[in-house]
DNA sequence: TTGTAAGCGTTATCAC
DNA sequence: GTGATAACGCTTACAA
């Protein structure tokens, strides 16, 4: 009642396994007599014979799986992206593990440790941080990665982002042409490579719409949520600074405003306008809907996962990275300012 | 610059490699002197050892590993239940494989193949349907199965799902209470256990409450979707049908509502109320924030991983099924009827 | 308590 | 073109 093994269907061919594993690979098959191989592809069937991808493993020490280290399966930003990276991986004969770090530099190191035991044959990394000397060292040794939507401080991988200074342009360029002229920006971590980013793509934003460069009008979330970000508009709005517009580091910071607005008794777009950053899923729902940067998640997964699978092809390769062009959508939380 | 392997280890702790083995494994280290195993592991540390899964697999015909298998990773549902699974599984020492459906038959049943070949010791199933051939084949092999939020006919297999009875219960008795009588149904699919029984729910519940039970006052969705939710509804308004709530299948059933409503200058709730089921994430933002049946998603998967676990403990155990409560959660999509 | 040896299922490297 | 053999890294009877 044992799943049948290359044995059984050598002995069913008539020939030895040796022979069986060359007809049966499809790399290995013009080695072998034409009907041969016939013979024990035909003997394989009759059996269902299924190769043991353990086994394989073992010798040959690859395992057409490549593991997939993201913060949170449960931020609505990473399934799409999952969904892109499997869709590339798959009719190349890969499989993708899926990890979750929570954020936690230990278990990121526990659960990598667990896929490369796993003979993954490479990484796509989501968790990357500016400083990230796990990631530093994986490198060292070979590890093939590909990175997420970050770049790391002093060491060439290849990476797939969205554009974050065209997406914050458009944000900026929207606004202005409502006729706002005191924007603020609630940015994301000055850990994250693209909390920075974003926050330096504002500044620029501001210069170019000739809307000056106040750094009052710039404050930084601890994380990426929604009671950060409304802790972030909270103190901003206590600090008396003026404005009439918002530009948050992500929807989840965004929508953060939104329960600031209903604490304070304010209404948006009426009083202030918000817009987010990377279109989660349902903020065509919210209250009011959200104007946002429309990132292509599944997209960055697609491209991701191609860009692993050149890596494997050819470790040699340069690192490409690729940019993704982001959209705006505008709707309900963007209006001009009041009179 | 290859693995230390357990050859390595034992070289340096001046011992066999089957005794190195012995003193790694805790099951089998009371073999060993205490002394031997302390040195085995403080050579084993040192060169930093980490035992080779994949032969282990082979010699033992085990993974440590369970396959998860759901329709669809992008359905806001899943990730939570995929957390309390991954939470339970992994202090016991297993890591889930999760792989997507896309409620695709074939696609399942290569899925499922690829992680049996991959020697996972059981599944977690949140694609079942009521008739469901390749699990009731499945369940002769003897995988062992725990099924997620449904069941399947001809088999007993343990089980974790919300009470869809309570929680339609619930929705019902809040708009009764509002004074609603007259309360549609927009049922999910009826090839679904889940859409089956919150349906046969809805219709005790009606008359539980002294409502009746009139049949034009439920409309089946053909999807979990907005769009068929949408659709739904338009059909039942079309109808001419009087009715001034609906208890939607789902949340996002009740979400394609809101869309409807736009279309045709109706507004929620003082037109029409809506319930959902499920609390989807961010519903509190949505226009009009949606009062639903919220269903503890991460301790469905808490408690399935709990179940498989126990199977695996013990295969001989008879199936256990859990049946976790449900609660509302009442925002400002419902109340009281106009006029 | 430890060592010996076989074997999990496959593939790579030789011969022939 | 095919067969023999060894090996991937580990566990486990069995023997000592």
């Amino acid at each position: 009642m044992t799943a049948p093994t290359l044995r059984d269907v050598a002995q069913l061919a008539g020939v030895h396994p040796a022979t069986a594993s060359r007809a049966l690979n499809p790399q290995t098959r013009p080695l072998v007599n034409a009907d041969t191989a016939r013979k024990v592809l035909k003997a394989a069937e009759s059996i269902g014979y299924q190769p043991n991808p353990i086994a394989r493993s073992l010798k040959t020490s690859r395992s057409s799986t490549v593991g997939l280290v993201i913060p949170d399966l449960t931020n609505p930003l990473f399934p799409p992206i999952v969904r892109g990276i499997e869709d590339v991986l798959t009719p190349a004969g890969y499989n993708a593990w899926i990890v979750n770090t929570d954020n936690d530099p230990g278990r990121e190191e526990t659960q990598i440790e667990s896929l490369r035991s796993r003979q993954v044959e490479g990484l796509i990394v989501a968790t990357a941080r500016r400083e990230h000397p796990l990631l530093v060292r994986l490198q060292q040794h070979g590890v093939r990665m590909v990175l997420i939507n970050r770049r790391v401080d002093g060491i060439e991988l290849p990476s797939v982002a969205a554009d974050d200074d065209t997406g914050i342009a458009l944000a900026v360029a929207h606004l202005a042409a409502l006729g706002h002229t005191r924007i603020a920006h609630l940015a994301g971590p000055q850990q994250t490579s693209t909390g920075v980013a974003r926050a330096r793509a504002f500044r620029h934003a501001m210069i170019d719409n000739g809307l000056g460069d106040d750094p009052a009008l710039t404050v930084e979330c601890g994380y990426w949520s929604e009671s950060e970000g409304a802790q972030a508009l909270r103190r901003l709005l206590d600090s008396g600074a003026k404005f009439t517009a918002v530009v948050a580091g992500n929807d989840l910071i965004a929508l953060g405003c939104y329960d600031v607005f209903a604490e304070r008794g304010m209404t948006c777009p009426d009083d202030m306008s918000v817009i987010g950053f990377n279109e989660m899923p349902f903020l065509d729902k919210m209250r009011p809907p959200l104007t946002t940067v429309a990132i292509p998640h599944y997209e960055i997964g697609v491209e991701a996962a191609r860009l692993l699978l050149d890596t494997l092809d050819d470790p040699e390769r340069h690192p490409r990275s690729v940019l993704l062009a982001p959209s705006l959508v505008v709707r309900a939380s963007t209006a001009p300012p009041r009179g």
